[in-house]
DNA sequence: AGCACGCCGACT
DNA sequence: GTCGGCGTGCTC
């Protein structure tokens, strides 16, 4: 019987293909090519998973495929079985799980061919045209120059931007043949050499080279080792063989200067997939990488699953960063999915960071992946001074230590750069009256209303709910209101009044939100017109600031009693990144932390060893407690209007999980009201696994899910479940 | 998740 | 007399 059976994954939360009869006319069907179905009385876009010749479906139930939308297939058959083992993996229904790997505009069912834009070349007759003079002084002509000097072809924005009026002569010299149209190409360029490289960069570049298919890397390097460097080589390398590289950076890293410095070291188109660009006209980059035209593919966390017509190498830049982790819907680990990904390609791949993951850490203590360490700065600079301050008993004014601000102004007067980090945007993180006690909360959360002075508003940081800044308390009256705590905001008005001869630039998702700003802002301090920088997170990542000397990190403390056990790792590799960050040219650099806690043991290995060495401690710990990476978890959330819903359903949850689990290999912990109870209205609890055995927990997902979805009250509720949580919120 | 089909209140 | 509330049931 021939295979007339359609298996389709159809963009629904069910966990099952539904079949289909293939249409007689189709040429050759294979898996991974998109087709619109009608499903229950709707068209969706459905990929084809399987073909069969049979189905467990009576016949006269099956209908037909309304059409094949490819005439190949989007994605290539080692992403077709990245898509498989990740909806096993992470038990996520895999129509969904195809449909978050394609791109919002093919998502949707449109044609690949109207998201590609096309470019224009000269043609040979158009070259002979030109240097007869056979066109007079006309817009065809200018525009004829214009494509002859191009190295390359140019898309329709380039001639936009040269010619505001291309249209009706391009049409022309298209008529007369002068101009042809092509796939869109990036020009070639002028590729300059990089520098040259020592020995423990060569001996990486080497290791990774030497590869035979696949071989997962650590490249652990210290800031300024020259990381970015064997990334470099190493995709030169892959190019030159004919292959196409996939590099992925956490969301803040995929920054103008990184671009450019890719675009002067490499040959050949760059795609770039950035996740909030991966919808709509960035389809065209992504059918770039999938059918060979762009060499380089750079990306964000999304972009781990850009289909590639030649793979040859996959990197992940500062691999420890959280924005791997996709924190809503099908919530993947990029990091993770890219190292099965080289798998399943037969490909190297390289995660480098000069703070890795104790995940990734604990991987190359195994053996696992090879760990190649880069221990010398290869700028030369000596690595920064760190210094804590302790903050007992100290006047503080808004938060800033006396010796903190002698120290800014000493570095401010030997004419460097100082960048403090406050990871709390806004004026005041609690608003509070002291004549009644009253405090701003937010009506939707269990949360604190954050005060935004400027802009005279309370907004809820978790919600967003925005409401005016009261002048007097609500409940009693009293104008006595108080900001308690310190935000970004607050701490710039502090350090206007003490630094008012000093240009600051305050860099936080407030100040950063217009278009544009951003980069106004890096470039007043690149300039040196701003010699005080401020900011949360958003500093601590991606951006060099060469000038800087002294970076002050103002409240260490939140890191140190948090009751997430990742919050000791966070804030080591907070320290150490931020730490990078100065002294990088020929002045030493300085770190101060305020902490009220100088006693605390993180510190003293911090100060006197690094981030190795820590991460050794932190990883005893972990084993000692049995918590990841020796350990493994999955988070069942549940959220509703109704709190004692979400309950019920995470109770009948845990009764299964006994029933299934009667082994104990797998625990089941709670279920428990979430450390935030409740969000935008909803309470939410929250239901734990955890094995020593990964095999052991995922066998019971694999039976626990499809009874739990079954559940009534499974329908009722809002509910998620989280494989390898970063965090139990 | 959608979107049907299916039985009880205030309205052109 | 209808339009429509959203309860539960299915989707090849």
């Amino acid at each position: 019987m021939s295979p007339n059976i359609l298996r389709i994954a159809v963009p629904t939360p069910l966990a099952r293909t539904f079949d289909y009869l293939a249409p007689s006319d189709a040429a050759a069907l294979v898996p991974g090519l998109r087709v619109s179905v009608d499903f229950a009385g709707r068209r969706l876009t459905g990929v084809i998973d399987a073909l069969a010749s049979d189905s467990a479906c009576p016949p006269e139930a099956l209908k037909p495929v309304l059409a094949v939308l490819d005439d190949t297939p989007l994605l290539p058959p080692a992403l077709l079985e990245l898509a498989r083992w990740a909806a096993r993996y992470y038990q996520h229904p895999l129509g969904e799980v195809y449909a978050a790997m394609l791109p919002g505009a093919l998502r949707h069912g449109r044609a690949a061919q109207d998201c590609i834009t096309p470019g224009w070349r000269i043609s040979a007759a158009g070259a002979q045209a030109l240097a007869g003079g056979q066109l007079r002084a006309s817009r065809q002509l200018t525009l004829l120059q214009t494509l002859a000097q191009a190295a390359g072809a140019l898309d329709r924005a380039t001639l936009r931007a040269l010619h505001a009026d291309y249209s009706a002569p391009l049409n022309a010299l298209l008529k007369r043949g002068w101009v042809e149209e092509v796939a869109a190409a990036g020009p070639l360029r002028a590729v300059q050499a990089g520098p040259e490289t020592n020995a423990e960069q060569q001996a990486a570049i080497d290791a990774v080279a030497a590869a035979d298919g696949f071989g997962a890397f650590l490249l652990d390097g210290v800031t300024g080792s020259g990381k970015t460097e064997v990334y470099l080589r190493l995709i030169e390398a892959t190019l030159a063989r004919g292959r196409q590289a996939l590099v992925l950076v956490p969301e803040i890293g995929l920054t103008p200067q990184l671009l450019a410095r890719f675009r002067v070291r490499l040959s050949g188109r760059i795609a770039v997939l950035h996740s909030r660009l991966a919808a709509g006209e960035r389809a065209d980059d992504w059918l770039a990488a999938a059918e060979g035209r762009a060499e380089v593919v750079i990306g964000t966390r999304s972009a781990v699953f850009a289909p590639l017509a030649r793979p040859g190498l996959i990197v992940v830049d500062e691999e420890h960063d959280a924005s791997y982790k996709q924190q809503e819907g099908w919530r993947y680990s990029a990091r993770d999915l890219a190292v099965v990904r080289a798998r399943l390609e037969r490909v190297p791949v390289l995660l480098g960071s000069a703070t890795p993951s104790l995940e990734t850490l604990a991987n190359a203590q195994r053996g696992r992946y090879g760990w190649l360490k880069l221990t010398r700065r290869a700028t030369g600079a000596r690595a920064p001074q760190m210094e804590l301050i302790d903050l007992r008993r100290q006047l503080l004014d808004e938060g800033l230590s006396r010796p903190l601000l002698q120290r800014v102004r000493t570095h401010l007067d030997a004419g460097g750069q100082v960048m403090l980090f406050l990871n709390r945007r806004g004026f005041a993180p609690a608003l509070f009256c002291h004549a009644c006690g009253w405090l701003a909360e937010c009506p939707h959360c269990a949360a604190r209303l954050t005060v935004h002075q400027r802009r005279r508003q309370l907004i809820c940081h978790h919600c967003g709910h925005t409401q005016r800044l009261p002048h007097a308390c609500p409940q009693c009256g009293a104008e006595e209101l108080l900001g308690l705590g310190h935000g970004t905001e607050r701490l710039e008005q502090a350090l206007v009044r003490h630094f008012p001869d000093v240009g600051i630039a305050r860099i936080d998702r407030d100040s950063t939100q217009r278009k544009g700003s951003l980069e106004r802002l890096l470039d007043a301090v690149q300039c040196g017109d701003k010699r005080l920088l401020l900011g949360t997170q958003m500093l601590a990542k991606g951006h060099h600031f060469p000038a800087v000397t002294l970076v002050g990190i103002v409240d260490a403390d939140q890191g140190l009693h948090s009751v997430d056990f990742r919050a000791a790792e966070r804030l080591a590799q907070l320290v150490v990144q931020v730490a990078g960050r100065a002294g990088r040219a020929e002045r030493p650099g300085s770190v101060v932390i305020q902490t009220h806690h100088p006693e605390h043991p993180l510190f003293a290995t911090l100060l006197h060893a690094d981030y190795a060495r820590l991460a050794e401690a932190l990883l005893a710990e972990r084993r000692a407690a049995q918590l990841p990476p020796f350990a493994h978890q999955a988070l069942l959330r549940a959220e509703d209007a109704d709190a004692e819903a979400a309950q019920a359903l995470l109770d009948q949850a845990a009764a299964l999980a006994d029933a299934l689990a009667a082994d104990g290999a797998v625990q089941c912990l709670g279920p428990v009201p979430a450390p935030m109870e409740r969000r935008g209205g909803r309470w939410r609890m929250q239901l734990l696994f955890e094995a020593a055995q990964r095999s052991a927990l995922h066998t019971l997902l694999e039976r626990l899910l499809p009874e739990f979805t079954a559940l009534p009250a499974a329908r009722r509720v809002r509910w998620s479940l989280d494989v390898d949580p970063l965090d139990l919120y």
